[in-house]
DNA sequence: TTCCTCGCCCAAAACGTTTTGTTCCGCTAG
DNA sequence: CTAGCGGAACAAAACGTTTTGGGCGAGGAA
């Protein structure tokens, strides 16, 4: 029944044991919930917490207990950037935000952390509770970083090169390409090409992967193009040139990853007096803005980034609660079909 | 010379003054440049310290100094939403990478809140150094909250009900606007409407206000209508709708705050049998995808995202650092002139 | 010699928690 | 009557820093 505040200071746990008149100790454990203390006694601290409107404070529950409430994200692909230019723009923020959300609900903030590998890392990089690293790179030196300083962290999409590490989240890569496949075998197609990236990253690899099985389970010849994700549309217009100078006939089916270049390469090719969808069909794996207004839409991959961050998010906090074998989580992708591939069902 | 890892404990200060043969007081002074220490000495620390690999624990210096390296940062807008849809999202992502590349590069670390005012605020939000919150809404609560805590802040766009708060970064509205009408007027526009967003920001009260002021000055009628920014494309549409059933002309210059509205917008008066930019200009608010992919394109005003996060940041930090009054920073839009204004220029 | 100053270094206090170990007390079993 | 036990509370240690307030010794001025 005293002093509310003790002046401008921040109110302590040591304000809320003067006014309930017990130990910080007691009020420690009232509040969290962790000793024994009578029903009584805990209903006057959590009264005086309430009324001096006190809160711990996190940075010192972060030195004692080693649990900041933050966990970092890294996403590569805006890593090899100069500046963070919309590049997958579209499904980046989306994760991004989703993640951020998603960690808010749960009791933690989200940090944007850049390829904490170079220069100097801000402290606080390593201070967090764990990390989600978005689409690494092969061998990426980021999770070299964070295995050294013992800070957990899962990824979404695999390391190619480092089998051993299972902490992923898989976006069913290779059950997408299956399905593009099979859109694209029902509407007709009979030469299937693939436009992929050039990024080490397990995106392009297991697409690849599925799309050569599906080529040999076919016997058709594998057609693989390669364009750095970052060129963008334009890129995609030199992929389509490619294809119209190579004196090989354009195939009539395109899968291609990047939604921007899928954008490109469809107006290129239109340009050039082809019709879509009716001598070639288009898929974008990546779902985007670009997808969705270019003329004709594009038939594209929804990667739905809100559910893969809520799954990372999740993910990640059940292994830093020790929950320690639980399989990582599956996300299922949908394919929006649009006027790219609008044609026919063929019988098969 | 002797232990370098205490065993798979974390290496303290304590691992490199033992290493050095120190106090660990003469570690930190070492270490940051704050007492006088020998030269030799000095030198002795930093090998130690390097050699251990050590790096001061990010959390025990919070404590100690209350600043923990993290900046907070709100994007209102995205508030509003029930999930991270894009909305403006190429806007917002570009600024909230910028953000955290500029933070990162003055050793901060970023860190994204939704709104901390609802619900329970993950503490760690108050324990941020300082924040950063984009298009504060009027009388804005996060701004009370924080100001309540005693938390510093810089917002992106003032607090319209706040005409105290002078901590804010203006992304010159008003001389956008300005720019946007002589652009119109060089070409001939006769009447100039405004399409703006609901939102009760500065951005579309700033627009306004300029837009009113212009029309005074004219002898023009004011024609202004309203439409949710969530509303998307659709909503443009929807406000293309009114014009066309309104009985009056349509106005033959538009501006429209919102990149995705003007899209809308735009397709639905071609829709009606209207040219751009033969009949009507239009210009964009907010460079987007929308306005560089719509056919025709759209004139926009590129709010230079990137510039405007950096200036934010940098702003903040100053403020951290005491340098109390300098004046906030103002960033220079620039209006990108695309299809839907390509008239030639007429005399005035 | 004595006193002061100054350069260099260190022990200890603080930051606000959580956790560990202890004390106190009343009750029950022997 | 005594030992043991368990509920309730607390004092103190610990977390890893930074900062405060000396302490020590060498050199210079008196």
């Amino acid at each position: 029944m005293l002093l509310v505040s003790t002046s401008g200071r921040r109110v302590t746990i040591h304000d809320v044991a003067r006014n309930a008149g017990v130990s910080i100790t007691t009020v420690s454990h009232a509040l969290n919930g962790k000793g024994v203390v009578a029903a009584a006694t805990r209903k006057r601290v959590v009264d005086a917490a309430a009324t001096l409107g006190y809160s711990a404070d996190a940075i010192a529950r972060g030195l004692r207990s080693n649990r900041l409430g933050i966990l970092g994200l890294v996403i590569r692909p805006l890593d090899t950037l100069d500046s963070y230019l919309p590049v997958g723009v579209d499904y980046f923020v989306r994760f991004a935000g989703a993640a951020a959300v998603a960690a808010l609900d749960r009791g933690f903030g989200l940090m944007l952390v850049r390829d904490p590998t170079t220069g100097s890392v801000p402290g606080i990089a390593l201070a967090v509770d764990g990390f989600i690293i978005s689409d690494p790179v092969g061998n990426d030196p980021v999770i070299g970083l964070l295995k050294r300083n013992g800070i957990p962290l899962v990824t979404v999409g695999r390391d190619v090169d480092r089998p051993d590490f299972t902490d992923w989240i898989g976006t069913g890569t290779g059950a997408d390409s299956t399905e593009v496949f099979a859109h694209l075998l029902d509407r007709g197609a009979q030469r299937v090409a693939l436009v992929a990236g050039t990024d080490a990253n397990a995106w392009n690899a297991d697409s690849e992967i599925a799309y050569r099985s599906w080529c040999a389970g076919r016997g058709q010849e594998a057609i693989v193009y390669r364009e750095d994700e970052r060129s963008g549309e334009s890129g995609g217009r030199m992929v389509a040139d490619v294809m119209l100078d190579s004196g090989e006939p354009v195939p009539d089916g395109i899968y291609c990853l990047t939604g921007r270049h899928a954008s490109g390469l469809q107006a290129r090719l239109r340009e050039a007096g082809l019709t879509v969808p009716g001598d070639v069909m288009i898929v974008a794996g990546s779902d985007s803005e670009q997808t969705r207004s270019s003329r004709p839409t594009i038939t594209s991959v929804d990667l739905s980034p809100e559910a893969t961050a809520t799954a990372a998010v999740n993910f990640l906090l059940s292994r830093l609660d020790g929950d320690a074998r639980s399989g990582p989580p599956s996300v299922k992708n949908v394919l929006r079909a649009r006027e790219s591939t609008n044609r026919p069902l063929v019988d098969s």
